[in-house]
RNA sequence: GGCUCCGUAGUUCAACUGGAUAGAAUGGCAGAUUCCGGUUCUGUUGGUUGGGGGUUCGAAUCCCUUCGGAGUCACCA
């Protein structure tokens, strides 16, 4: 139970504290919270800020106030006082019919609720999904769902970036290298395909680079332009005299960068892009031609993954808004202009530093797209919360971004909320696109499935199966465990992605929640007419495993309701995984056999409801149930 | 170097936002089970919450300091 949302028992502690002590007690002087598991009782109160009103240890203080509400009210059938706290017990009568009416449902009320963007996934169109990826549209997918279970009115936003130089290096290496490849002429899935080309531009980058060095460093500058001759002139000389290792490896891949620039297939890449500008229409068709791969690509992953949004948002469509604003902003002075006319916001008295909003030539940065997209997007959908799910090495650009918009005067900035994330690691180390140890997400989803069919053909229970269910249970169970063990880490944290851990049956894993699920439903199909007898509350023996689970059933909705708050489903996972575990423990016995009918049905009962639990908050993070496994 | 985040059993994670004896899982060890050095049960081991100070009835949690790790400090996105 949640003491502090129960209706009558803090007026009744209240009112028994002032007429025991004869004194006006101020209310926020009660803490009441629910009782620990290994105490006896449902609530507690802690009698530390009581004794100055009655003058007396905390324990007497505790003893005393328990000894007058026993006398009160007769839902409250015992007491006991631990170090201070007072555990009150209620009558077991008042948690049974807590029981008969329980229905899981977090939902607010209709004043408290409200309408909530969240942007997710928002992938780069030259590359096919990564385990970050996952990490994000599970991350994204799960608070959504959680918000809309709590009545909130959620819009899922993707905005996808189909712009900018990366894409032009995945095209040029395809005119190059292509052949007129396809998805349908070679069978390799669409971002795959574009992200192959992505890869080979790099190489044939690197090759080409390599050459226009050893020509600088033999006084031969060929086609290096004459501006950028005294940056590189200058840190060659410098690393030559510099010492300090880690120093060396920062100015080299300033070199590297710098060098890269000059490469032809460097600037055809440019040039490409300016085209691109220009709608040159031989670039655009291509332009979309590529992306159209991509993003059936996507879509498949998107599919397998359970994931899915109400409105799409592309870079191309968007990267010209902000400038509008930042004029905007420039007359209402809070930005201002340098020399070269540059454009620039001043945050250092927030903290913060001197942020470029647009650059000399006029032409918009990250930033500047940014602010133009939020506030398009307000204008367009009214929220009073956004909530942007991206990787942690952006924490400064969100803050930034409210910041200036806060500054500019928008409102809506105060709504917005980056819901930022670590990364994933495996087991073996990090993932390095350089060396090549990324974990591409469709490889995973596909073995993880696999990994679950190994492991189910093992043990062997599935015969009686057909190959269709079969099937289907092992994409269960491998997406329930992918799922599962990402979403049950606080987001913030940088994590350990274990896929053989993930997919055990026993320990703290989805497969381990799905299996508590489907036991469930099995006790269900055969109880048979256990389901008529009524819980006869006059012969019921005391069951301290009863209430600890009703208990736990109850906390459904407000787990779901601070989990919205904190936009964390990792407490929805934590909160199956106890319930799954304290099912398993309690109710290791079969309950069919049990001779007292009255117990057993009280049993059946509580089953039922912590199936329909799990099963909901299954859906919050996106994990299927199986009935039978 | 400045700023931000993280640091909890050997390992992977919790701890209801300041509460009670810091909990699970996994690993280790011991026993039971047995076509098996596997599986499954049962028991057990494991912690100065990175270190040091402070705030108070009470700190993993808040403040200061220090040490580690990560990220970020682009006219890239």
């Amino acid at each position: 139970m949640n003491p502090n949302k129960e209706t009558w028992l803090i007026p009744l502690i209240h009112s028994s504290l002032e007429s025991l002590y004869s004194k006006s007690i101020p209310s926020d002087a009660i803490t009441l919270q629910k009782t620990r598991k290994e105490f006896k009782g449902d609530a507690t109160l802690v009698c530390f800020g009581l004794s100055r009103f009655s003058g007396k240890k905390p324990q007497e203080t505790a003893e005393e106030i328990g000894e007058f509400l026993m006398n009160v009210d007769q839902r409250i059938s015992g007491f006991n006082v631990v170090n201070g706290f007072l555990n009150i017990e209620l009558n077991f009568d008042y948690w049974l019919s807590y029981l008969e009416s329980f229905q899981p449902d977090a939902s607010l009320p209709s004043s408290e609720r409200s309408k909530v963007m969240i942007e997710y996934s928002s992938p780069n169109t030259n590359k096919p999904l990564h385990l970050g990826h996952i990490r994000n549209n599970l991350l994204g997918y799960s608070v959504a769902k959680i918000l809309a279970a709590c009545g909130h009115d959620v819009v899922k936003v993707n905005l996808i970036n189909d712009r900018g130089i990366h894409i032009c290096k995945s095209m040029i290496a395809w005119q190059k290298k292509g052949n007129g490849e396809t998805p349908a002429s070679s069978g390799i899935k669409g971002d795959h395909l574009v992200g192959k080309y992505y890869v080979e531009f790099d190489k044939m980058l690197t090759a080409e680079a390599a050459i226009v060095k050893s020509n600088i460093e033999n006084d031969n500058w060929g086609d290096v332009e004459n501006q950028a001759k005294p940056a590189i002139e200058k840190l060659l000389a410098e690393i030559v005299n510099t010492t300090d290792e880690q120093k060396k490896k920062d100015l080299n891949s300033n070199l590297k960068q710098l060098i890269n620039n000059q490469t032809p297939l460097m600037k055809e890449a440019r040039e490409m892009l300016m085209l691109w500008e220009k709608s040159d229409s031989a670039t655009i068709d291509l332009w979309k031609t590529m992306n159209s791969w991509v993003y059936e690509g996507f879509n498949k992953t998107y599919k397998s993954l359970g994931v899915d949004f109400d409105k799409f948002y592309y870079e191309s469509e968007t990267y010209i808004l902000g400038k509008d604003i930042v004029q905007q902003g420039l007359e209402k002075n809070v930005l201002y202009k340098k020399d070269d006319n540059s454009v620039w916001i001043d945050l250092s008295d927030e903290g913060l530093d001197q942020k470029l909003l647009l650059r000399s030539d006029g032409t918009s940065v990250y930033m500047t797209q940014d602010i133009g997209t939020a506030v398009v997007r307000d204008e367009e959908l009214h929220c009073k919360n956004y909530v942007y799910v991206v990787g942690n090495e952006q924490d400064y650009h969100f803050k930034v971004l409210q910041k200036t918009l806060q500054k500019m005067g928008y409102p809506f900035a105060d709504g917005i909320y980056h819901l930022s994330y670590g990364m994933v690691d495996l087991p073996s180390g990090r993932m390095k696109s350089r060396e090549g140890t990324v974990v591409d997400a469709d490889d995973l989803i596909a073995e993880i499935i696999d990994e679950a069919r190994k492991r189910s053909l093992e043990l062997g229970k599935t015969d009686e199966f057909p190959q269709e269910e079969l099937n289907e249970l092992y994409r269960k169970l491998g997406l329930g465990a992918l799922k599962y063990y990402i979403l049950k880490v606080d987001p913030r944290k940088r994590m350990v992605f274990n896929p053989e851990e993930s997919i055990d049956l026993q320990g703290n894993t989805g497969p381990f929640i799905q299996y508590t699920y489907a036991r469930i439903q099995s006790l269900i199909a055969r109880a048979g007419i256990l389901m008529e007898i009524p819980i006869d509350l006059s012969k019921m023996p005391e069951e301290e495993a009863a209430r600890n689970m009703i208990r736990l059933l109850e906390a459904y909705s407000e787990t779901i309701q601070t989990a919205a708050k904190e936009y964390s489903p990792a407490m929805v996972s934590n909160y199956m995984y106890e319930l799954a575990k304290d099912y398993n423990s309690y109710y290791q016995f079969p309950v069919l056999k049990e001779e007292n009918k009255t117990l057993a049905a009280l049993r059946l009962k509580i089953a039922l409801k912590t199936a329909e639990v799990l099963k909901e908050c299954g859906t919050l993070i996106g994990m299927e149930m199986p009935e039978r496994m």
